[in-house]
Parts: C-alpha cells; sequence; structure tokens
DNA sequence: TGCTATGTTCGGCTGTGCAGAACCCAGTTC
DNA sequence: GAACTGGGTTCTGCACAGCCGAACATAGCA
C-alpha cells in the first residue's frame, strides 16, 4: 500500500517518467509494474488489474509479470494468480540499506528510545530538506500504522521535516516550499508559510518538532535533528504514536528523550569515521 | 527463424536463466544489472564494468542503468561515477516484508532473545526445505558479519537449516541433499549423507541444532524450528555469535533460551489468525 | 446456458533497444 | 606536454525483440 507521502522522484513527466533519452521502455514498465504491486492492497493484484494501470495489453503485462516472476521480483499466490512482490526484492532492499550506513547506526538508538517511550521510532536522512526514513523500530505492543522506509515525505507535515526545517535558513525553507507547496493532510496541516515559520521558531525553541495530527487524523509525533561531524544537519530521530491527552509535562518529556536520542545518533555519527553516511 | 530444428530452447541456456518464452530480454538484463551492483563492493560499481559481467556494449549498460536511476532503483555516486542500490529498492524491500507476516511477529522475540543472548538472531522460513532469513536483529556490541535477508541458504551449513530438516523424513532429506549436494563450505562442513544423518538424530535428541563453524570459519550458531497451527514446521529461529571457548553448559543454556523463542514463535503464529504465514 | 471476468497462447508488424564507433574527459606515464 | 589508457557519453542505423490484438481456455455467476 503505503500510497500517501508523498513526492515522486524528480520533476513533472506523469506517469511512467521517462523523459530522458536513454530510457529503456520496457524496463521502464517493468519498474512500474514493480511499483504498481507494491501499491496494491494485501490480497496482491491481477495481470489483468496490472494491464490496466500500465494502460497496456494484458499480453504485455503477462510478458513483464513473468520475466518478474522467474527472477523472483515477483510470487505468485494461488488461487485465482494474484501477485506479490517476491523475495528478490527482500535481499536487494536489505542489501540496499547496507548502503545507508546511517540506518544500521541508528538503529540501537532507535531500540532503546522504543523501549523507553513505548513508541514506534524512526530516522530519517534529509534528502535536500526532504525526510527519507531508512530505518525503523516498532513499538512492541501498540497499533501498527504503516509507516513505510524509503519514501520522501512532506516536509512540513512529518515532525522529523519540521525538526530538519527547523535548521535550515528562512531562505532555503521559502525555496524548498516554493516547490512542494503545503498540501493538506489533515484539518490540521500546516498550510501557510508564515504558520510554519513560527512553528518552526517554537521548534527551534524547544528544540524538538512536534507533529500533533498535522499528517494523519489520531497520530502524534515528535522528532529531533541530528548532525554529522561538521555539525551539518543529516537528518532526524522521531518518535510516533496514537494522539492521546498527553500532558505538557508528558510532551516536553517525550521531547527530550528524542533529543537525547538525536544527539546519541550525533555523537556515533562523529566518531564512526566512514565516509558516505548520508544520502 | 528458429532455423536449427532439433535443438530444444527449453532449459540450459546458461547465463540469465531466461528460458521461459515469455520473458523479455532487456527486463531480465536490467534485474541482472541490480543483482550485479547488489554483488559488487561498497566503493560501488561503474558502467563499464557492469557491462563487462553482463557481456553487453558500454552503451546498453548505460541505457539500463540510466533507466534504473531515473527510477531510484540505482543512485549515482561521484566521484569518478559509481553506482549503488537506491532508496526505490530500501521502499520495495521494505514493503515486500510486509507480504511476509511471519517476519513481523518474529521481530520482538528475536529482539528479546537478542536481548537475552548479545547475539545476532535471525527467524528464517523454510523454502522446500531451504531455510530463507526473513528477520533479523543485530547484536548490540558485537562484530557485525554479514548476514543477508531474502538469500535461500544452504540447508546442510546452517543452523537453521539443519533445525529444519531434523523435521522431516529421512526420504526427503535424502531427496533434497539429492538435489543440492553437500558443498563443503569449512573443514568442518557436514559432507556425507550419514554424517548428515547422525547429526540431524542427534538435533532431534537435544531439541535444537548447532552449526559449529560449519558455515563460515569462527561463526558459532544454534537454532531451533517452529511450526504453525497445523504442527507442519514453517522455519527456525537461529542465534549467531562468534566462536568461543563455549562450555557444553553455556551452549545448552543458549540452546533452550533459542527453543524458547522458536516456540513463543510458535504459539504467536498459531493464534494469529491469519493466512498466508509461510511462503 | 449464456455472459463476463480472468489467464494464456499465438503470429505478425513496427518501433525500439542493441552494438559499435566516435566523441569527450581525467589521470598516467613517458 | 604528448601519447596513451582507462573511464563516461552521444549518435546512427539495422534487425529483431517486444508490443498489440485476436483467439482460445477456463472459472464464476445469473
Amino acid at each position: 500500500m503505503s500510497t500517501q507521502a508523498g513526492v515522486e522522484p524528480t520533476d513533472a513527466e506523469s506517469s511512467v517518467g521517462a523523459r530522458d533519452r536513454y530510457t529503456v521502455g520496457s524496463v521502464a514498465r517493468a519498474l512500474t509494474v514493480l511499483d504498481t504491486v507494491a501499491a496494491a492492497p494485501d490480497e496482491g493484484i491481477t495481470v489483468s488489474e496490472i494491464a490496466r494501470t500500465l494502460g497496456t495489453s494484458k499480453s504485455t503485462a503477462f510478458s513483464l509479470v513473468r520475466t518478474l516472476v522467474s527472477r523472483g521480483f515477483l510470487r505468485e499466490v494461488h488461487p485465482g494468480p494474484r501477485y506479490h512482490l517476491g523475495m528478490a526484492l527482500v535481499r536487494l532492499g536489505d542489501e540496499a540499506t547496507r548502503g545507508f550506513p546511517l540506518g544500521r547506526v541508528c538503529e540501537p538508538v532507535l531500540l532503546q528510545l522504543s523501549r523507553d517511550t513505548g513508541l514506534t521510532t524512526r530516522a530519517a536522512i534529509s534528502d535536500h530538506g526532504y525526510p527519507i526514513f531508512i530505518a525503523r523500530v516498532d513499538s512492541p505492543g501498540a497499533i501498527r500504522f504503516h509507516t513505510a522506509l524509503g519514501v520522501r515525505e512532506l516536509p512540513h507535515t512529518s515532525s522529523a521535516g519540521k525538526a530538519i526545517l527547523s535548521q535550515m535558513s528562512r531562505g532555503d525553507v521559502g525555496a524548498l516550499i516554493q516547490d512542494t507547496g503545503l498540501p493538506r493532510r489533515t484539518r490540521k496541516t500546516i498550510t501557510t508559510l508564515t504558520d510554519l515559520e513560527l512553528d518552526l521558531e517554537a521548534t527551534r525553541r524547544r528544540g524538538y518538532a512536534i507533529d500533533d495530527e498535522e499528517d494523519v487524523e489520531g497520530v502524534f509525533c515528535v522528532a529531533a535533528h541530528f548532525v554529522d561531524r561538521n555539525g551539518k544537519v543529516t537528518g532526524a530521530v522521531s518518535a510516533t504514536g496514537i494522539k492521546l491527552d498527553q500532558s505538557a509535562r508528558q510532551i516536553e518529556e517525550l521531547g527530550h528523550a528524542v533529543q537525547r536520542a538525536a544527539n546519541a545518533v550525533s555523537a556515533l555519527v562523529s566518531d564512526s569515521g566512514r565516509r558516505g553516511l548520508m544520502l
């Protein structure tokens, strides 16, 4: 599913972002198949449905699917042949996360934070101001809202995004918002630049960002940014839970816990002398 | 075309296991590119290197790479354009694991087991007797050997594999080994069927399987199988660590801890009324 | 029994994806 | 600095790969 979230890769070029003169069509189509299956509901998806979403003939979709199945990128599940994402993607996904060592570095910190708070905790890297979550520790008992990894989220509706924005210059924030706009997700979403700037100011003052049902109704979220050894903001740690009647004191405690976790990440990043920790 | 009679097209077809009449070539090539990049060292890989491994021209490899980059499946890292696996694979990989709910079910158990033992813990599902690891919790402090997810491991060199085999009939084990052989990985690898059968007998007696440097030199591993609600063996839980001078008592305690974890998984699987928990 | 949904197979036309050659660059080695 | 050796990028033209559509098989439903 995943559905939501945001902003597809780079620029316009509607459906099958082709543009580039060197794009090979059938490959692009096959990748769209993968995205389509990923976006399908849990029961999976049929060849015909894929063909419809792609806008190709059944036979074409069939060939693509067969190719992907034979390589383990899709798996066929009976009855009524429906398709799911396959093992090869689990393998490549796991391998791909190794390319972002920051995720691995964060894991113990997220684990501890999740233990301490009882919430789902995540770490995002900053992709030009947009947060992309690359590590997650699910809360033990709680209801499991679906939080996807590897997706570029909106900067103004997620606490991680606002934590990152809060450390950027006013001009850079303006430019970013110019590009992405301030699309409304819930009735509490911040939709004007001045409101956003006020919120970022408050974030800076208190040291952590709050998302109070601004992205998803009923979901509450707190985040703090972390930095690399040069002090450059590279991402944020966040804790997510169901919106309850948290008292001001509870929120403050949570905020400080998240801040401590983010600081711990900053420290870990600093002394791990590795290159290429950020995107 | 086709010209030559006689030569059946069916299998063989060396390099890119294509055969299937419906396979679309360029897609298969593109998927091979992904596998190639995944197999590349940490510094990444160049277009020319990819072309060489694929056996295609540079320009072809270039087109494929460009297509994959534009969709986020690869990312370009300067200097000297080298390619890594991209965010899209993190996203799809994360989504793909949702198709194996068993992984998510195991996570808290693995977490606890990792805490208790200080080791890296993993869960595998049985794919016709072969273990495929689908969840992992890294040990907090330890040296991090690379343990991949989504890969079909050898049944006779991994403790998870032996835990699964130990619950299969002698005939089935024989047939499996017929197919896969008993390739040697280290000097301690079991390489004869009779030795394997002895080991499986011992595994059944003690209730958990041991891999004592049989897969990787210096690595020690203990695993126990778990079952679904019908008692069918669906996978195994394992704990992995550096080979030390573990005393018999320590090994036994570890084994029992792993067994308890596996039983916990069995219980969780039973009462989660979901379908499609196994592969 | 039709009707409509699915998946599968086939053959033919066209467009596309391939190889190869030529072109840049950057870094080495005389 | 010239000659040389990698790399990456661009371009063109041809053959055949990959599309579509049509036809067939099958399953569920009224």
